[in-house]
DNA sequence: CTGGATCCCTCACGATACTG
DNA sequence: CAGTATCGTGAGGGATCCAG
């Protein structure tokens, strides 16, 4: 009871009495690529544990930011998705994401990429990205990082992203910790190819269009 | 170090580990007025301990989301400041706290007004009615919820702002609970008046022009 | 297998008192 | 005024267990 609520009559109290939660903004960041199931969500959050993944699920649909909806057959299974009011929060959680991408220092040994932060990270800059982006299209990148492989696709200014492989990418890259840099720009394309750091399979002149498309 | 990150190399993560914790945001919000002194930041947010406010200005200020100052004499004293990294929050805080503007129901009966709150929350919703404001410029307010008082001047579409009272305004707005009412639009101006819960001293018409101004 | 609920332990938070 | 010190509580972390 005094743990929830911060006493004051504003509209941002109230925001972070429903968002502020621990977790509860990343619960949504990967429901914003599409509905989900428990399980899912779980294997995108790696460390949250199964009742605060649970508390979180209840405290946000009280709320109407999401919905738990039971699948229509055959696939009887339960998916949480986003309300439309839930999905206002699009933007300013991509506008929190640029914000903190300054500050991302080295990553931590045990830090890892996400299927759903990575997807979310190339969205938000290829937004970012708009005014300046230099239009070589269309284009296809199939990205890997360990365990994680997503395909990306430009077309007539169009992102299109998925998570898993797809055939024939116009450029493969595959990079480990290397990969923030190179987005951050404090790693240069042609620099992470000689030391190493990312690896490419195509016309190693794409990843400089890479870069510049989704530099954040 | 904060409660453990989240293990995921994602600027959201990032952002949350920085702003994410109880009370930071608030802190920021109350701090985007302007720089403040301990002792102000605590009253700004009442139920706030001291120790958590000591945490928070401390990891803030790792973070390089605001300064710690000492005021040159004579006034020797310690204020906290933003660093122009903390100051671009002021964005993303004013749209968090118009979402959850729409989620107010009616206020615990020991919540509060604070004056930084309402002082953001009125700056919010005149940069957001900017489109289809009415300028019937210049004008000046003053409002007075319980324990506070705001003073509002528009003139060339410019905002001031401040705490206090201030000379001869074109109109005083006196309310309690039913501000929030008015500034969502749940409460007509004519109504408000009417069922008193909020009196108005000078020309009641100018109320209207009030509420459309600061629509929420 | 999915979709959780339950247990225990720890630590961050909340309340209060106190100090330079 | 600007914090630090102390201590109790409950949310979160982690593992396990259980129903459909």
């Amino acid at each position: 009871m005094a743990r929830r609520g911060y006493g004051q009559i504003c509209g941002l109290s109230r925001a972070l009495e429903i968002v502020g939660e621990r977790w509860a903004m990343l619960i949504i960041r990967d429901l914003l690529l599409g509905p989900k199931r428990f399980t899912d969500l779980r294997q995108g959050l790696p460390r949250i544990p199964t009742n605060v993944l649970s508390a979180r699920l209840k405290e946000l649909e009280q709320a109407e930011v999401l919905q738990r909806r039971i699948l229509p057959r055959p696939a009887t299974a339960v998916v949480y998705e986003l309300t439309d009011y839930g999905r206002e929060l699009d933007g300013i959680l991509m506008a929190l994401g640029r914000w903190g991408a300054r500050s991302m220092g080295t990553p931590e040994p045990d830090d890892i990429y996400t299927v759903d932060s990575l997807m979310m990270a190339l969205r938000t800059s290829y937004q970012a990205n708009e005014a300046t982006r230099v239009p070589a299209e269309p284009v296809s990148y199939e990205v890997r990082v360990p365990g994680i492989v997503i395909s990306l696709t430009v077309q007539d200014g169009e992102l299109g992203i998925s998570g898993g492989p797809q055939p024939d990418p116009d450029l493969v890259i595959e990079a480990s910790d290397g990969f923030a840099a190179l987005l951050t720009g404090t790693l240069t394309p042609s620099a992470a190819i000689e030391n190493g750091s990312v690896r490419v399979t195509g016309d190693p002149e794409l990843l400089t269009d890479f870069a510049n498309t989704f530099r954040i």
